[in-house]
DNA sequence: TTGAAAGCGGTACCAC
DNA sequence: GTGGTACCGCTTTCAA
């Protein structure tokens, strides 16, 4: 059933039912209803692929990850991201292209999605501090919404989280329990929210007349392993750090079992706060049951990344979109307070 | 740039450029290179909305999330499936359409689906025993395929791992090392994988005239925290296990955790067999370094259904696919053999 | 080997 | 309020 056997079989034309379909306030309610109830009866819906030729609009929204080794998107944060976004597109009546890019060849998938003009918008995720893909996108004229941000965060539309705050703040937290000796297990040093952690760490340990530990700083891609080895590596090496700054559940998953592997019971032995990037979360104990919590964080943030993507797909001229989120420190969950020294 | 402007430019009419483009045979050599080359210098892509009016396909295949309460697909499953799928997706030309559902209305979903024309096929993940969605893609005429199989695996294209098969074997494995009291962490009960995982453990048991034991059999929606839960309730609990035979990594992490915080040693202490759905992989010590092994079978079984998915699009009337894959039984990656009792 | 023209199934402008 | 009709940009007969 197409719009004009609908028209047909109701004796008015494609323009009147498409008119009545779409809410058009020309149409008299009468007629209206008539259709409405003809094309429920028919189980009548608009052929997706004619509307978008004709409106010219894609109605799709393309999320682009990249797969290329290391900076491969880490899973649990991956997929949250995408599930609350989602759930806003749908609502909005936006589709979302999921575009693997496995030749790291990420400026010709681009290119083709603006080419081809399969996309209305763009949403990127996990910045560089220095990253191509904004200028690429603004050459493209393709409305674009960072999740993060570059190190020069200007001119472009972007939410991200409060890094050095909530660093700076996590860390004043351990030092304020009398820790010197504290972990920061970070992510990728190629990563704008890396730098950003980095600083706020240094800023909250300087405040104090301090430095952070070379041998007590890591930086690698956020996975459980990483979290596990290195967390082993300074527990029993010298000079152990008697706290940790995990940038990630996926990290304290790991750090967690290290601890747990030598008898450290967390928020007794040991303190770990874990930042969950996104909304943000900062705890000491990883989360409640099924990081809960910080999925639901991460979800959050999918929808407000995507609401306004939304907004600025809908209006290209506004000003760019930058806002900054400021992280809780919720502490205590499960496990109790953080050990003091 | 559009198909007319180029034909313009070229003095030839847009069908003669269509089929150079499309790779037609008719088409003489020379005009062919003039038209490519033509083509690659005004950076002209073919507009994909068009294309899809025209040709009546979507281009597009649709993978649809329930977000209903439990059932909800576990991260890092879902994430490496769909990252499998993607890159197949891709370099077939097609498109992957994520369609979150959060009201529970699957049944609408698929329906809107269909009826709109958005998609050509639809990948269903993780059927229950008895599953719905089966019937009503039958109805609506999609082609469909799963990742799994409901009880009745007749009459519709699956690929599927051997369940009863590999938890047969890997229960063997421990019945051998003269394990009595096995736990198994299985999924929710209603899966049809968890149906088949629970009977090959009972078949393996029952060959030596065992039967499970009912306080070490515990269903649950697969994440950390249950495997952490139910781990650490049944060894600190009456006669506790000696070997756990995991349904998941994700549960095996939490099961980890819970064994190191009592100081078992996996391998030496406790043998813990994991089973990863997807193409198979099972082992003693959830993997090495990251789960890589893991999440690259994932991705090699989304890789797979989605290349016998696109089979299915481009002839609907073949017979059904269908493809039980056999697992690899591994053990000892990284943590020496398992404890014999 | 090439071209003219009729779709594909809607939307939206312009009359009435 | 309703209808006629010209697109949207490509594919695909059918003719030449």
């Amino acid at each position: 059933m197409n719009l004009k056997q609908l028209a047909d079989s109701l004796n008015l034309s494609q323009t009147t039912v498409s008119r009545a379909l779409n809410g058009y306030p020309e149409v008299r309610e009468e007629t209206r209803a008539r259709v409405l109830a003809a094309a429920k009866a028919a189980h009548y819906a608009p052929n997706s692929r004619a509307r978008r030729l004709a409106t010219g609009r894609a109605m799709t929204i393309g999320h682009v990850i990249p797969l290329t080794g290391q900076t491969e998107m880490v899973n649990p944060i991956f997929a949250d991201f995408l599930i609350g976004a989602g759930e806003v597109y749908g609502r909005e009546g936006y589709d979302l292209l999921l575009s693997m890019v496995t030749d790291g060849d990420t400026e010709g998938a681009f290119r083709q999605l603006a080419a081809n003009g399969s996309v209305d918008g763009i949403m990127v995720q996990a910045p560089q501090a220095e990253d191509p893909r904004i200028a690429l996108l603004q050459e493209l004229k393709m409305p674009f919404l960072v999740h993060g941000r570059t190190g020069d965060a200007k001119g472009y539309s972007w939410l991200d989280i409060a890094n050095v705050r909530a660093f700076r703040r996590a860390t004043d937290f351990l030092l304020d329990l009398g820790h010197t000796r504290i972990a920061l297990i970070n992510g990728q040093a190629g990563f704008d929210f890396a730098q950003r952690r980095l600083r706020g760490f240094e800023e909250a340990l300087a405040a104090r007349g301090l430095a952070p530990l070379p041998h007590l700083v890591a930086n690698d891609a956020m996975t459980e392993s990483y979290g596990y080895l290195s967390a082993a590596a300074m527990l029993d090496g010298p000079e152990p750090p008697t706290a940790f700054l995990a940038s990630s559940v996926i990290i304290a998953i790991g750090l967690r079992r290290a601890a747990g592997e030598r008898g450290l019971r967390l928020g007794r032995d040991i303190s770990i706060i874990c930042h969950d990037d996104e909304l943000s979360y900062l705890n000491n104990d990883v989360g409640g049951p099924d990081f809960t919590a910080t999925r639901s964080s991460i979800r959050a943030a999918g929808r407000r990344c995507a609401e306004n993507l939304i907004a600025l797909i809908h209006d290209p001229e506004q000003p760019p979109i930058q806002e900054l989120w400021d992280v809780t420190l919720t502490v205590g969950r499960s496990t109790g307070p953080c050990p003091t020294i």
